[in-house]
DNA sequence: TCTATATTTCAAGGAATATTGAAATATGAA
DNA sequence: TTCATATTTCAATATTCCTTGAAATATAGA
C-alpha cells in the first residue's frame, strides 16, 4: 500500500459517521447492506450517507453492487488489510518493537519502559 | 481504545505532513528528535510543525520530553499499538474473516473471492 | 409509457483544519 | 541581568470538509 492510499484511508477512518458505517459494514458480513438501510440505520439522510459511501469507496474500503434498485455495500476486506498491514510494516514497526500482546510487565528492552522511566 | 480515541488517532495519521512526522520519528526510535531537526528534515516552518506536534501528541501517538533548550519527540508505542489493535480487533475483524497475510490463492470462503466473483 | 422506489449528484452555506508570520515563553550561557 | 537559541502560541487567512435540500438517474412494476 502506498502512502498516499494510506492517507485516504486514515481520512476515511477519521469521521465519525464513515467509521459508524464500517463497523455496520464489518457486523453485517460479506452480504452487505442496502444503501437505504445503512442511512436508516444510522439516522442520516441518504443524500449525506451517499458522500460519506463514496469517501470510503475511493479510499477502498468499500465495494458496491447493484441489486435490482437497491445499492449493496460491503466492507472490502483487502483493503483494511493493506492499511493494518501499512502500519504495521511500512509505517511504523520498522523497528520490530512493535507486537501485539499488551505492554507485558516482564517485556525485554521494550521502548514502553523507557516512556514511563521519563514520565 | 474507545471508538472517539481511535477517530483522533486516525485524523492524526490522516494528514501527509503528520504521517510523515511519525515516520521520520518511526526511524529515529527510543532516542527520539528534537523539534528543530524534524522542522528540518521535512522542510516546514517551526510553527506549522508546532501545529501538528501537538496535534499528534492530543491524539496518543508521540510523546515529548524537555531536554535542556530542546523538546525531543517520540513515537508513543502503546498508542500506535492501541490503533492496530483497535483495527483488527474492535472495529474490523469482528468477523475473524481478517488475517494479515495476503489473499492466498485457495483460501477458504474469504469475502475476497465473492468481490472478485462480482467485478 | 407512467409512476414509485432507491440512490446519487449538485450547489450553497457552514464548520473544521492548515498555513503563515509575529509575538511570547523557557532555557542556558556570557 | 542580558543575550541567543529552541519552541510554542496567537490571530488572520486560506483551504478543505461536511451538511442540507432540490434535482437528476436508474430500476422495476402497473
Amino acid at each position: 500500500m502506498k502512502e498516499s492510499q494510506a492517507l485516504l484511508a486514515f481520512a476515511a477512518l477519521s469521521q465519525d459517521t464513515r467509521l459508524r458505517v464500517v463497523r455496520h459494514l464489518v457486523r453485517a458480513g460479506p452480504k452487505g447492506v442496502p444503501a437505504g438501510a445503512l442511512a436508516e440505520g444510522l439516522s442520516i439522510s441518504p443524500s449525506n450517507l451517499s458522500f460519506h459511501l463514496k469517501e470510503l469507496d475511493r479510499a477502498g474500503i468499500i465495494a458496491a453492487r447493484r441489486e435490482a434498485r437497491s445499492i449493496i455495500y460491503t466492507v472490502n476486506y483487502d483493503g483494511l488489510r493493506g492499511l493494518i498491514r501499512f502500519l504495521l510494516e511500512d509505517c511504523c514497526a520498522g523497528l520490530a518493537d512493535i507486537n501485539l500482546s499488551p505492554p507485558a510487565s516482564g517485556a525485554p528492552r521494550s521502548s514502553a519502559r523507557k516512556e514511563r522511566a521519563n514520565a
